[in-house]
DNA sequence: GAGCACTGC
């Protein structure tokens, strides 16, 4: 046994020799040249300085090696591991810098310690806030403040600060490493406009909430609710701010929460808007109320907010010129009637401020001479990151068989290339992954003795948290670890100690078709952008190759940049944000990337029938409370029909159970499966998904002790239980405080009545109207608007039953029209709600 | 009898 798989090991070995380059000049390349400086592609940057501690300890056994290099930690390191749990991935920060102790610190550039109140704050009123005695605040601060000063965006402190007093908007670009995130909200802090809060937004939780841990030791001072606590973050079900919070670390979502309460950000000196490359639908939403906002206060049309707003907009490969002219237009529309508005561009780096200001002036005297005395244009920056040289490697031929190109590769490189290195292969799904790990570990069986090992470890999100945990394991001795991952690991988890990257080219992308109203998940081709994010992922902690498993000429084929968000899905939920927002017009609305019509029209036209909005296009009475709630308008509105109906406690929680990922844990093998099935069998209901769902909530609920046995003995996801929890707690309160509910129980409502069971289900209809089908004599469901073919989902409890009619709450495409989580309903039901609605 | 990339309020 073990003799074959060493035969095909040596065997895939030579394939692969034949096929790829031969690597002697990827070694070469592998050890960095001390002193060169490359950026991105090549480009010279500087070689961060560690660099030399690092060889000099080098010992010249493997094991050793990691160990060092592992142990050895940076300040960043350090302080990262006693103040974060080791699970949260480290995020783009600066390279360390060994020399940190004994240089004095510089007072002026960060701002004096905190107040006295901190000697005493070991016990500050919520635990929040970090508890150290006020020195070791400031020797940590003292011990970061050269990694701080080394960081590429330190030298242009001054030019921000100047920009952002000559302009209210800058449009800031900073690649990977340069420190922009956690930097630009501290040179601001002591500005003279300045005298409330920054907001800083990103699109993790864990970014938030690890950047304000880093950015209150860099400063110094606390984080989190107490008094002394000047840096905070708020995320959904946790918010660590303080009454003296300046600096204020905040998700899309919330800032956007925060914009419909208070349209005027009135407790913000400044907004930055960190990650915009990302392009989330949130991202774009803020940007568009933010020129809106930035417009208004030009024209003095603000209603209440007296001191000026600094935005700033920060991104990693921004289109620059996109973000310039978009908010320079906003400023045009106003200044306005025709004026022809001028070059709108200001560039702060590699210019003194005397010159800017000596072209600016030139400027503005040649073309924009009727503009007042008020200085409204854009100011841009570019700071470049910190990355070690990535040598590239193309496919010759393309290939469609990326799991076998993959695993040539993988052994190719592991029997060429000295430890340590570990691979990061990027493939686009859960079952790709699963069946390159079987193979890599077959193959590695077999490899000789002599060979240094293979760890296969996957990583997509679905995995359970302990598996995603290995990662993060430091390497076994002579062991190369191969990560295959989803795109996951592209921005959202960093994973240490890779050296080569495979990248297949391939993602899976959610796609909303408005014709048919179903979300399809596709593999389709990254963009150029996406693939440049992947490739310098080998270059984090040293020199790296990357493999793409395609051809140079595909590669200069792929889109520049990923289809934001906001096109390719259902825009019902980003219309109710806007039309509960004020934006009335939402077809004229300040988009980046503005939607298809179409798709518009379709989504107006859904929040129409969810009774969101009234004929006129004003949202109505029902839609402003739907839009306070953090779910989609069609589960809101199943929350506001069930207040009717009283039944919102059980449709709190199925909506609830509805809102994570799976509660059901997916099995791989059959003898689990049917194992899963028989200790699943009380929760199961026949009226279908959703009612089984609040039997499993309410059973969980009822569970005090044994929660967690309770899970593993029923084979549902805890982590999903626990999120569902805290959702209800969250939308519970809510219902409280918009008075749909009169009091929230402290005991879980008994198990419902029959009648209550069609209460609920209807109150689903009212929601889900548009994904309804009926039982068609050919054996198949039809749905009741657009007669489209849809099959129950196998995972469904309703798979293979008959029934007159169904309504579902997710219409998939995959290999065909699915629908997911199902219930069984009556046919009159239907044509009641829709006799109402159309 | 299918299979679901990733965030987030």
């Amino acid at each position: 046994m073990s003799k074959r798989k060493n035969k095909q090991g040596s065997a895939i070995f030579q394939i692969i020799s034949a096929y790829t380059k031969p690597s002697e000049e990827a070694n070469a390349s592998q050890e960095p040249k001390r002193g060169t400086k490359r950026a991105r592609d090549g480009s010279p940057i500087d070689e961060p300085s560690n660099k030399t501690v690092k060889k000099a300890v080098r010992p010249t056994s493997v094991p050793k090696e990691l160990e060092i290099r592992r142990e050895n930690p940076s300040v960043e390191e350090e302080t990262s591991q006693t103040s974060q749990p080791k699970k949260i991935p480290s995020i783009t920060t600066a390279r360390k810098n060994p020399a940190a102790n004994g240089i004095r610190p510089n007072i002026q550039s960060a701002p004096p310690p905190s107040d006295q109140s901190n000697h005493s704050s070991s016990r500050l009123p919520n635990g929040k806030a970090h508890v150290q005695p006020q020195n070791g605040l400031s020797r940590k601060r003292e011990a970061l403040l050269s990694t701080k000063k080394g960081l590429p965006i330190w030298p242009h402190a001054e030019g921000i600060r100047a920009a952002l007093r000559r302009n209210n908007v800058l449009v800031l670009t900073g690649e990977t490493g340069s420190g922009k995130s956690t930097q630009v909200p501290q040179f601001l802090l002591s500005e003279p406009w300045c005298s409330k809060c920054i907001a800083i937004t990103q699109p993790r939780r864990v970014a938030a909430i690890s950047l304000a841990r880093r950015v209150a030791e860099e400063m110094g001072t606390f984080m989190g609710t107490g008094k002394a606590a000047k840096v905070g973050y708020s995320v959904r079900f946790d918010n660590a701010t303080g009454p003296n919070t300046r600096i204020k670390f905040l998700t899309e979502g919330m800032l956007l929460q925060e914009f419909l309460r208070d349209p005027e950000m009135e407790q913000y000196s400044a907004i930055i808007v960190d990650e915009v490359h990302e392009r989330s639908v949130n991202v774009d939403l803020i940007l568009g109320f933010l020129r809106n906002l930035v417009a208004d206060l030009e024209r003095g049309k603000a209603k209440k907010r007296k001191q000026p707003l600094k935005v700033v907009i920060m991104s990693a490969t921004a289109d620059v010129e996109g973000l310039v002219k978009f908010f320079d237009d906003g400023l045009k529309e106003e200044t306005a009637n025709g004026e022809a508005g001028g070059e709108a561009v200001e560039e702060t780096n590699s210019v003194t401020p005397g010159a800017k200001k000596d072209k600016k002036m030139a400027k503005r005297s040649a073309s924009d001479d009727t503009q007042p005395q008020q200085d409204n244009r854009i100011s841009t920056c570019f700071v470049e990151g910190r990355q070690y040289p990535v040598k590239m490697v193309y496919l010759p031929e393309p290939t469609d068989d990326w799991v076998e190109s993959a695993l040539k590769l993988i052994f190719r490189i592991h029997y060429k290339e000295p430890l340590p290195g570990d691979i990061l292969v990027f493939l686009p799904g859960q079952d790709t992954i699963e069946g390159l790990e079987k193979l890599v570990k077959d193959y590695a069986e077999g490899m000789e003795k002599d060979v240094p090992k293979l760890l296969a470890l996957p990583l997509f999100a679905a995995l359970p948290q302990h598996a995603q945990q290995l990662i993060f394991e430091p390497t076994p001795a002579r062991t190369r670890k191969v990560i295959l991952s989803t795109n996951i690991a592209e921005t959202s988890v960093t994973v240490p100690g890779v050296r080569y990257v495979i990248d297949c080219g391939k993602s899976k992308i959610k796609q909303f078709r408005n014709n048919l109203g179903l979300e399809s998940l596709l593999v389709k081709p990254i963009s150029k952008s996406a693939a440049i994010q992947r490739k310098g992922r080998a270059g984090r902690e040293a020199a790296g190759q990357c493999y793409r498993l395609y051809t140079e000429e595909a590669y200069n084929g792929l889109d520049e940049r990923t289809t934001p968000e906001i096109l390719r899905c259902d825009l019902s939920h980003a219309i109710l944000t806007m039309k509960a927002r004020g934006v009335d017009d939402v077809i004229n609305f300040p988009f980046l990337d503005r939607p298809p019509r179409e798709a518009l029209r379709k989504a107006l036209l859904q929040l129409l029938n969810l009774g969101a909005l009234e004929e006129t296009g004003v949202i109505s009475e029902r839609g402003l409370k739907m839009a306070k709630f953090p779910l989609t308008p069609t589960l809101g509105c199943v929350l506001v029909e069930a207040a009717h109906r009283d039944c919102l406690l059980e449709a709190i929680d199925i909506v609830s159970a509805l809102s994570v990922e799976n509660v059901f844990l997916n099995l791989t093998t059959d003898e689990r499966k049917e194992e899963a099935e028989t200790a699943r069998r009380d929760l199961y209901r026949r009226e279908g998904d959703h009612m089984t769902l609040l039997v499993t909530v309410q059973r969980y609920a009822e569970e005090r002790t044994g929660r967690k046995a309770w899970c593993e003995r029923h084979f549902v996801s805890h982590r999903a239980m626990q999120n569902v929890l805290n959702i209800r707690k969250q939308l519970r309160e809510l219902c409280k405080s918009l008075k749909m509910l009169s009091y929230i129980p402290s005991d879980t409502p008994p198990a419902p009545s029959e009648e209550r069971t069609k209460d609920i289900l209807q109150c689903l209809l009212r929601g889900f109207i548009m994904n309804t089908a009926r039982f068609m004599p050919d054996l198949s469901y039809r749905t009741f608007i657009g007669n489209q073919t849809v099959a129950i989902h196998p995972s469904s409890v309703l798979h293979k039953r008959q029934t007159e009619a169904i309504v579902f709450t997710e219409f998939v495409f995959t290999t065909k029209a699915f629908a997911r989580g199902v219930s069984a309903v009556q046919y009159d039901w239907v044509d009641e709600v829709i006799e109402k609605v159309f």
